[in-house]
DNA sequence: CTGAAAGCGCTAACAC
DNA sequence: GTGTTAGCGCTTTCAG
């Protein structure tokens, strides 16, 4: 920029006026305007958006710590973000958290990403108390999303996700299931809300479970079909199962047709979620749909808004309901106890 | 910094030089430096990485533009190259290039993102010729990863797509297989590569391709169907089809799912990528193999090592090599022009 | 071994 | 209308 006001015979105050396009002070000549312009452009300049920074400018920049990319919620999730982020004028930087091993690095990461305006996190973090202690020690707006619980001091938007399992159910028992199985993952966040919302539900209308019918599983697909595998070989298989998530669900339908059950005549499967794969699974998956894109905007702007006008939202809680998405994966149960072996 | 130094009764300098760890330099006193660090930790300092940035200091950011991160092939893509990038100290900054609309935008974003050491660019940013430009204006050092093609001036890393082709192709063809088609995502980078592969291994082969076997879809899952649809309902259906994405193979089993093929048995598909769903897919999905992981360790690096030791790697291609994943959506050609309907 | 001072690129009072 | 000056937080000569 110095070189740019020698070159334009003009003061490098001249030339920040207007390349920086300050809008309160004093008209600039014309001319000038027009002169510097020109320089600027044939030298090629760049503002220094750290030099910016220093000075005391926003970054534009949200900083977004997301659990797993691969993992295509999130990746919907992210996506979402970023187009919402960027309509209000934000850029998105992403950290990634990856399995917890990692928790001490995405820690550093964040705070050293103290060059952004504000913080979304997507996901539940639980495991990660360093990160919330962190987070809610540094000044910095903070947003977090599908934490499944409340975090005191930081501004939350969730999914009700005891309504969706409640949705998930009702349709289930409207068909006449009364064995419904669950794949859960990891018991924290939405996870664990899913899995304690399920428990209840059955209980409250009488329905028993046993224990094998609640299997574990990591987040991936893998898992969920190991998952299916092993209420497919019980002695009394249910007649249904929930899957915490669709990648979960998804797994498990391969693991059925691998078993020869036919979905939903052997079996109904429902999901949570609706990842954009729901509905070209196999069958087509019936699932309870997440309002990413409104969770995205409502996280958005409660993060831009804090960052812009500083005012404290403190932790209101967003909760936004989901909706139940029928296709095809559900139907009554079959007769017997097991299916015929079709093969 | 500056309250530290005089809470601790020292200089800012010195500070500095125990707080930076700085290497070169004379010791500091033992007991100086304890007490530093103490005041420094009481305190709760945190460096302002803006300032060290503006000193010149490496930013250890390695910006990522991706086109599409709710691709699922993009997604692990981000994933691997995140990882790397980290066991190399390098946290990540995503800039989203989603539709070709934004390309200014995304732009923008790059050239504002001049605080980091590297950028990567995930993905054929053939039609943001705008982008290209300025990157290869901009003196940052670039890698670009599946470009499809060489881009004179920045370094790239790809696949082997025409490998990758025939391998898919002898495979088939050792079935017996005759008529095959294409499902092609948008002709550009990595597709158009892909495509134009298949096109000469057919006529290699005395293969003909009615024009009704190539077509064209966008790379989401619902493409995929409706292109798969299209197909089916010829009056000359195919006997196998190549995707150009696995993404669009598991649209197309979709949709021949519905429409009542069973597919090894009726027709056989065949996928490119190897994106984690595909072995869930029903049925497991054959697909070609990309090496991510490696492609992503071998461009974080190449990238890196620009940014830190300065040498201009130019553009020597890179080119690995992908490899053929047999599951269970080929086999023998069924024998009369069309299935029997089963239902 | 430690302090003083300059400057990275830019902006914002405050003069003229 | 335009130039001067100071300083954002940090590193780094250059002197003590």
């Amino acid at each position: 920029m110095r070189d740019i006001a020698t070159a334009a015979g003009v003061s490098q105050s001249t030339v920040s006026r207007v390349l920086s396009g300050s809008v309160s002070n004093v008209s600039i000549g014309a001319e000038t305007r027009v002169r510097i312009l020109d320089v600027a452009a044939r030298l090629g300049y760049r503002p220094n958006p750290l030099a910016r920074g220093l000075r005391g400018a926003a970054t534009m920049l949200l900083g977004v710590i997301v659990r797993d990319i691969m993992d295509p919620f999130f990746a919907a999730a992210v996506e979402a973000v970023t187009t919402h982020a960027r309509r209000r004028g934000y850029n998105v930087v992403l950290g990634q958290a990856h399995g917890r091993a990692d928790e001490a690095i995405a820690l550093r990461s964040v705070l050293e990403t103290r060059h952004c305006d504000a913080i979304l996190v997507l996901g539940d973090m639980g495991d990660q108390p360093r990160l919330i202690e962190d987070l809610l020690a540094s000044p910095m707006p903070t947003v977090a999303l599908w934490q499944g619980i409340q975090i005191p001091g930081i501004a939350t938007v969730n999914v009700d996700n005891e309504a969706g399992v409640r949705l998930a159910l009702d349709h289930l028992a409207s068909y006449g299931h009364e064995r419904i199985a669950l794949i859960a993952g990891r018991p924290l966040g939405d996870i664990q809300a899913r899995r304690s919302a399920f428990m209840s539900f059955m209980a409250e209308r009488g329905l028993s479970v046993p224990e094998s019918h609640v299997v574990p599983a990591r987040n991936q697909a893998a898992s969920g079909a190991a998952a299916m595998r092993a209420l497919v070989d019980l002695s009394d298989p249910p007649t249904a199962v929930l899957a915490t998530t669709d990648v979960l669900a998804i797994g498990g339908l391969h693991a059925a047709y691998e078993a020869g059950w036919v979905v939903p005549r052997d079996l109904s499967v429902i999901g949570f979620d609706d990842i954009p794969m729901a509905a070209f699974a196999i069958p087509a998956l019936t699932t309870i749909r997440m309002p990413v894109t409104d969770m995205a905007i409502r996280a958005v702007d409660l993060a831009v808004d804090q960052a812009e006008g500083g005012f404290a939202d403190g932790s209101a809680p967003h909760v936004l309901a989901p909706t139940l998405i029928v296709r095809q994966s559900v139907a009554k149960p079959r007769s017997g106890s097991r299916p015929e072996p079709i093969r």
